[in-house]
Order: C-alpha cells, then structure tokens, then sequence
RNA sequence: GGGUGAUUAGCUCAGUUGGUUUAGAGCACUACCUUGACAGGGUAGGGGUCACUGGUUCGAAUCCAGUAUUACCCACCA
C-alpha cells in the first residue's frame, strides 16, 4: 500500500490515543522498575485549556515518555482541583442568573447545586490533555473533592492541630464585602486610584488647641481610637498624652506618640482605626488601644456609624463631607492618588476586617524546607535563578490562615459544642461525638454538636498533592507511597512558587519527612509577540483546541517547545506551530522517500553509501550524548533543536541524499536496512516530542514492527569516532564550495565537473561523497600551474581547484580572495600580536599557547595560498 | 519603598563555571532554483564595537563596581 502524501493528524492522532488507552500503555502499577513519577498540578476542575497548561502539560509529557522510553517505570498521575474560591465564584453567579442568592439557600443546597456545577463543566481539560497526547496513568485521576482526598486533607488538620501548629486567632483578614468571604493576601490586586485626602479637624479637650488629620477614609472616624504622632514631632509635644475629640460622633481618644507616623506626610497626624487598618490594628496592639468594628458583613456601616447606619461605605464618604463641612471640621479636601486593594474575584474594594480566624504557625515547619533546598540541594529548581524568591518568602514567613468563609471545599473538620473555644477536632460528626463523651466524658447527643462552617483555604488541600494522591496520609505506609514517593520532577509555573510548591516541600518533610520531589522545572509565562500576557480581556490567547485541530498535536508541541527555556517567557505566535508542522511534514516525507526504494539483493553495497551510513551513526551519537546531557540539565529547547537540526540537516539534507538511488535504479539491501535502523533511532529521539507521528511512521516502516514506539526503548549511547564527524564536515564544505562555484557560473546543478587537487595534499576519504553530491565527473591530481586560470578552495589543509576559461570575470573572483587575504591577515595581527606579549606567554597554559602558535602555522599557510591564487589570476 | 533577575543579529534565544579562529542557532530577510520525498521544499548569502562607563586579568560577552533600560516578586504609606 502506497504511504499517502498528505499526514492526516487528525485521524491519526484519534487512532494511536485510542491505541495506546486500549493497551493500557500509560498504566503504572508499583513493580521492581525503578519508579518515575510526576503528580501533574492540577488544574481548575471547569477550567479549560489554555496555552500555559499546553506547555506546561506537553513538557510533563516529554519528561514521562523519555522516563517510560528509559525503562523506568513511568506514572504521571492526572486530576484536578476544586479551586473553592473561582468555583463558588463561578456557581454564584450562575445562580444568581436564576434568581437565587445564596445566602438565601441552606449549605447543603448550596453545594448541591456547586457539585451539579462540577459535573456538568467538569473533567474537560483532561479530555483536552488527551488530544494533546499526554501520557497520563488515566486509572489514577483524583479531584481534590474525592471522598479519599477529602478526608486526607481533614486527617491532616488533625495531626497538625495535635501538634499544636493549628490555632484560632484574631487577626486583620482582607475582606471582601461582595462576595463575604476573607481572601488571601495573595487574592487582592493593588490598583492606582484617583481619589481625595481629606484634611480633619480634631479638638483637643479642655484646651483651645486642635490637630489637623489628613485621611482618605473620612467615614471610618467611628472607629477611631486614638490619634497619633511622632514623639520627635516638635509641633505636637505638648499635646501627647492629652484626649482629642473625633467629629461628629465626638468621643474622646487619647493622643499617642510613636515613631511609626512620618513627620512628612501630610500633617504628621495620624488617625488611629485599629479594625479597619492593618498598620492602626498593629499600633492598637502595641499601645492597647480599642477596637471598634464600625462595618457590618456587606461594609455598610453598623450601629457605630450613628445616622449613617446601614449605609454603604462609599455613599457615607460623600454624605459626611457635607456634615463635616456644616461644621467647620473639613478644613480642605485635595485629590490624591494612592493604592487601592481590590478582590482579585469580585473586583470590589477591600475591607481590612478584624476576624477570628484558623492559623497554621509558619516558622518551625519550615526548617527543612529551608535547608533541603537552600543549604543542600535535595531539591534542584531548574532555572535556579528562583531559589532567591522561594528564600525571601521563607524567610520572611507568617502563619498561613487556612479558613475561608466559603462552602466549596473542605469543611474545617472542627465541631464546637459550646463557647468559641470548647470545640474537638474530628473528622466526622461521629468520631467528635466519640471523643466527646468517651474522652471528655461531655455526655452530649448528636444535636450539641455544630461544624465550623468555613473551609480550608484551597492550597492547603494542594500542598498535599504528591501524598495524598498515593493516600499516604491516611495510609502512611502502603505500598503505593512507599514506591512512588518522593516523587521526581514538579513542572509549574514560578507564581505559584509560594502558594504551591514552597508549601508541597514543606508538607512533604511535614507528614513524610521526605522530599515530595527531586526537581522543580518552573516554565515561564506564555505571551503574545507583544509581551502582554495572554488574557481573555486582551482576546490575544489563541484556542488550544483550535491550534491542535488545525495544525496537529504533535506540531503544537514542538511549536510551544521551540523557543522555551526553563523559566523563559514564552512569546507564543502561530508560525511557531507552523514551522512545528513543516517539521512533521518533513519526517512523514523522509518516510515516503525511503519507502520508494526498492531493494536488490544483486547490487553489492556502493562505497559511497558505506561512507554516509558510517558517517551517520557517528553524527547520531554524537548528537545523542548531547541530547541525553541537555534532558539531564532540563534543556528540553536546546534537546528539541539539536533533534530538529539532526534530522533536518543531516539526515535529509545530507544523509538521505547520499543514499539517494539514481532514478529507476535500486538500493542495495544492506545499506536499506541499516538505514532504516537508523531512522528508527531518529524516531525514537524525537517520540517524546512528537509521539503521534513517530507512532504512526514506526508503524508505517518497511519490516513492520509489533511492539510500539511509546514503549520502546530509548537508544544507547554508542562510541562514536569525532575525527571523523569534523572529516565529513570538510567534504561537507568543499561541496559547498562547489556549488557556489556552479552558481557563479550558471551551470547547472548536475552538469559534471571535474575537481583538480594539488597533489602534495592528497584529499581525505569521503572521495566518492563529493562525487556523489558534488556532481563531480572526476578527481584529478595536478599542480595549479598547468592552467592559466584556476578558482582555489582551501578548506583547512586541503586545496582544491577547477580550471577556468578566458571569459571567467576575473576582477570579482579577485575581490574576494582580497577580502579572504584581508580577513587573515588581520587574524595573524591579532593572534601575533598575543603571542608576543611576554606576560601571556609567562601565564597562559601551555595547551593554549601551542594552540595560538598552530594557529600562526595555519594561516600562514592559507595566506601563502591566497596571495599564490591571486598573483596567478592577474 | 524593599528584593531578585535580565540587557548578545530584525525577532526569540544559546554561549555549561575567563582562553577551539575576529561571537553561534532557529525564525525572518535577500538572490537564484516549477530538481522525480517535501515550494510546508532546495542552494547560496547578508546581518552583531555582546546596553553604557570604569576596574580586575597575559586574556572579559563571561568576574567586580557604578549608570541606564526592563521584567518579575514582596510590602503597601495615613
């Protein structure tokens, strides 16, 4: 059957994924195979592909397919992540499309609605890393949600309480008054904003002196409890320790002094709102001050806010003005602008809120995480250049607040049955009513009992991955765990470098004492050409989908692969996938060309093919230990183009063309099949890369093969003979030279020639090459002398040179060998001119210095030649 | 404001711990080729004072200091 002329991706790429799910190719289970694995991170679980998990995703799959190829035992466990804030964002929204608000519907029903959500819209991106052929053990995929993972992450809030690391405490939280939740530092975006500086009057009491505060935030004076100076501040000594008066609702607060305020900004006076300022909330507790919480859950004032109770925030601000105005206590109001923090989800204004939240102490269970990374380098991050972000973060860290006013996700496994403070932990109902009346002898029922009702933050669920995944926290010594973990490689990218895989490392020596994984390949961030990030606002982000249908996964793959190095941004256009899928069209007719040789067990092995098939093992495993060296230093770009350079250049270009019968003529059979030996090795190098290709073409080659690609083995490093590879590129360059001198001419590219060469230096092997590809009748011993005009090439020893007639332009060929002349000539200066410095001469090592003098010697040599040619044309 | 990187050809980047020519690759570009696998191709070619200024060294794109530009991270100024 004829190969077809066109690669049909789409069809092919459905056949061998179906193939390889059939035969359970990407299934791992623990054996005496040395374990490779790689927890994928998991994405949203209603999310959809994007260019970033395309990367991402393909490099996870390159690593895992050369891992299987290696004869490792490859797994690459698959899931996803219930993401609480994004999805209970999501969910809301939709229903409040249908008229429903949440606070309206109970929990349960809440979630009801949430897991219909997650079914409906869930699982897609999985099916979307199948059309881009990763190698996921698909048996495997978890959600964090999972009943197993569940109650994984509960048990570990247990340990951890056990230990003492868990604690309640009050502390100022962002929260966000849209949808009432906190959210994380990390969650609030600072934006410029234009807004005003107000400029307030405060009374001192019993005295006619009085201070003037400069404040953005007029309406939060309910909740002043102090006013603040520099105690060096001269303009304000006498007032220190005496009560100010705050307006309108005219209570007293004492006038403190610390050396926090800046005597320059604005008046010097600062007023003190210790529950709605984490730097007042700071002073409030250093010299104990109230704390007055004027905002209810929606930051509309409360009872503190007098007659602007239940008002918004923002409509306050306005409404005072006037008041204060009336009053004469807004002495002037200037633009102003300054940072506003808003809800990376909702967009609305922050609230710093005082609230009692759930904390884990930071400090002491980072230690190894510190030192496996920093001090030994257990853990390698490739590029390394993040080591220095991943340090300041830990060394400046603060307890993590892992509860969230949230349903969508892991109910804090706390159930109090009095007070705040009397509550057990329990992961079950069950079990702290267990411990209540066997343990505490509490006597309670059922109904005494109340859950906390916010969740854990999202991370602390993820920071679990690697173990939870093979269940080793809740089974800490089965068999899984114990095989797959530490885990190898983690590929991310490096703005989760804190959220996520600081944190993985620090529960890994945490629950496991172990390392959750050897390296760390952070990729960079996928842009457009125009630098800008790939957005949906900016439109710039191109269907992952769509690229794969038009242009095929494997094209994709290499597009994305081209131009990535470890934590490089990406500047993704679609002519990189382009130039992927000229790629694959350069293989699958390589394929085509090779499958229209006919073989004759007659025709005795040609001289010339003997040369290029020894040749070209030796540039293959060359090519190979540089290959195997690059993946080892995750270099996959540099892997990728030394392949593509390998096949384009010297398979096609040159080997193939060697080969090449002449038309209607046959090839023998022993270079056929040690040609197809060695495309097969070319396949297998270029399998992690491109797997459907390589798939369908190891298939598609003469003397069929059972066993596919995918589970094949990866080729062994051979010797191989580097005199040899630097011979060929000579014949390489006088092939070269002859068709410039062809082209200078206009003869056409097979019209023979004949090559004279001086017979002093009688030319290197690779003869019957230059014949061959060179078009090159013959090669004639003689001296230049026997003709009047000769055009030279002297490609390092060796000179070579064809015969011209009269009406060769003399001039221009004389240029050039000038230009040549010129060129070494200043090359001698320069090297001359180092070798009679005596201070190189005394410190330099002896090798470089022997190989400065070789150098003189050369091109002396090559001048002397020049300048021959040049007087014999003139 | 604090921190960490980056700056090499039109573009994207290598340059592996200072010495293989007077710095490389891919893409793009230019000229020529309707060549029997591929025009999604072939052949040949042009293009860089390695951001700037000093310093260390026999020797610097490579090490050090400063300047400029730029990116990211952290903190958020009443």
């Amino acid at each position: 059957m004829p190969i077809p002329s066109k690669y049909e991706h789409i069809e092919i790429e459905k056949k061998w994924y179906s193939y390889w799910m059939e035969n359970n190719l990407f299934k791992s289970i623990p054996n005496d195979k040395e374990p490779f694995t790689i927890v994928i991170p998991p994405p949203n679980v209603t999310g959809l592909l994007h260019m970033g998990h395309m990367l991402n995703n393909t490099i996870q799959d390159i690593l895992v397919r050369r891992a299987r190829m290696l004869g490792k035992n490859a797994c690459w466990v698959p899931g996803t992540d219930h993401a609480s804030i994004a999805t209970e964002a999501k969910v809301v929204e939709n229903l409040k499309e249908k008229g429903i608000n949440k606070l309206d519907i109970s929990r349960d029903e809440f979630l009801k609605y949430a897991w219909d959500w997650t079914e409906k819209y869930g699982g897609g991106i999985l099916e979307q890393l199948k059309m881009l052929g990763c190698s996921c053990d698909w048996d495997r995929t978890k959600f964090t949600l999972d009943d197993d993972m569940y109650e994984s992450v509960l048990i570990a809030f247990k340990i951890l309480h056990n230990k003492g690391l868990i604690y309640r405490g009050y502390r100022m939280i962002n929260w966000d008054p849209e949808a009432k939740t906190t959210v994380s530092d990390e969650e609030v975006n600072y934006v410029e904003e234009q807004s005003n500086l107000y400029y307030l009057k405060y009374k001192i009491v019993d005295s006619d002196q009085e201070m003037i505060i400069a404040t953005t935030r007029p309406e939060t004076i309910f909740g002043d409890t102090a006013v603040c100076v520099n105690p060096k501040d001269k303009r304000y000594k006498s007032m220190i320790g005496k009560q100010a008066i705050v307006p309108i609702c005219d209570r007293k607060v004492p006038v403190i002094a610390d050396p926090y305020v800046d005597v320059e900004f604005g008046t010097g006076c600062l007023k003190v709102t210790p529950a709605h300022d984490i730097n007042d909330y700071n002073l409030g507790k250093k010299h104990n001050l109230d704390t007055i919480d004027i905002f209810d859950t929606n930051a509309n004032l409360n009872q503190h806010g007098l007659h602007y109770e239940g008002k918004n925030r923002f409509v306050v601000r306005n409404e005072m003005e006037d008041e204060l105005i009336k009053n004469k206590l807004l002495i002037k109001k200037e633009n102003y602008v300054h940072n506003v923090g808003r809800s990376e989800r909702t967009n609305s204004v922050i609230e710093p809120k005082i609230s009692k939240q759930w904390f884990l102490k930071m400090d002491e269970i980072t230690k190894p995480a510190i030192i496996n990374v920093l001090e030994n380098e257990n853990i390698k991050f490739f590029p390394k250049k993040f080591k220095s972000t991943y340090k300041y973060w830990l060394e400046n860290i603060k307890d993590w607040n892992i509860s969230r006013q949230l349903s969508w996700g892991h109910q804090i496994p706390v159930f109090y049955y009095g007070n705040d403070d009397e509550y057990i932990v329990a992961t079950s109902k069950e079990e702290a009513l267990k411990k209540a009346n066997e343990d505490l002898k509490l006597n309670l029922k059922d109904s005494d009992l109340s859950q906390d009702q916010d969740v854990l933050d999202t991370w602390f669920s993820s920071w679990l991955w690697p173990i939870s995944v093979f269940d080793g926290i809740r089974n800490p010594d089965n068999e899984e765990i114990k095989y797959y973990y530490p885990t190898q490689d983690l590929v991310t990218g490096p703005d989760i470098i804190f959220f996520w895989v600081a944190r993985m490392i620090i529960s890994g020596y945490e629950f496991r004492d172990e390392k959750p994984f050897s390296n760390v390949y952070f990729t960079g961030i996928v842009r457009d050409k125009l630098r800008r990030k790939m957005s949906k606002q900016l439109g710039n982000s191109p269907d992952a989908i769509k690229l794969i249908e038009e242009y095929g996964a494997d094209s994709v793959r290499v597009g994305l692969m081209l131009s990535s190095a470890a934590g490089n941004d990406l500047l993704f256009d679609e002519s990189l996938c382009q130039q992927g899928k000229n790629f694959t069209n350069k293989i699958w007719n390589a394929l085509r060309l090779i499958d229209g040789w006919d073989t004759d067990l007659q025709i005795k092995q040609p001289k010339v093919n003997e040369l290029a098939i020894n040749w070209y093992r030796n540039k293959f495993n060359n090519t190979l230990e540089s290959i195997d060296s690059n993946f080892e230093s995750y270099r996959i770009s540099d892997v990728l183009m030394s392949s593509y350079k390998l096949i384009w250049d010297d398979f096609c270009s040159w080997f193939l063309e060697i080969l090449k019968p002449e038309y209607g003529k046959k090839i023998d059979q022993k270079s056929k099949s040690d040609l197809i030996e060695l495309f097969i090795k070319n396949l297998k190098i270029i399998h992690p890369f491109m797997p459907f290709l390589s798939e369908e073409i190891y298939h598609n080659i003469e003397g069929k093969v059972s066993k596919p690609i995918t589970i094949s083995s990866w080729p062994n490093k051979e010797e191989y003979d580097i005199q040899l590879i630097n011979n060929f590129e000579i014949t390489k360059e006088i092939i070269s030279q002859i068709r410039n001198y062809r082209k200078e001419k206009n003869i056409p590219f097979k019209t023979p020639i004949k090559l004279y060469c001086i017979p002093s230096n009688k030319p290197i092997g690779n003869i019957d090459v230059i014949k061959k590809i060179g078009f090159v009748e013959d090669i004639i011993e003689s001296e230049k002398a026997d003709f009047a005009l000769v055009k030279s090439f002297i490609i390092k020893n060796y000179e070579f040179f064809i015969p011209l007639d009269e009406g060769f332009d003399k001039d221009s060929e004389i240029k050039k060998l000038n230009k040549e002349l010129e060129y070494n000539i200043g090359f001698l200066k320069s090297v001359d001119s180092k070798l009679k410095n005596k201070n190189f001469i005394s410190n330099a090592p002896k090798e470089i210095i022997d190989k400065e003098k070789q150098k003189i010697i050369d091109t002396e040599q090559k001048i002397k030649s020049i300048k021959k040619s040049i007087s014999e044309l003139s």
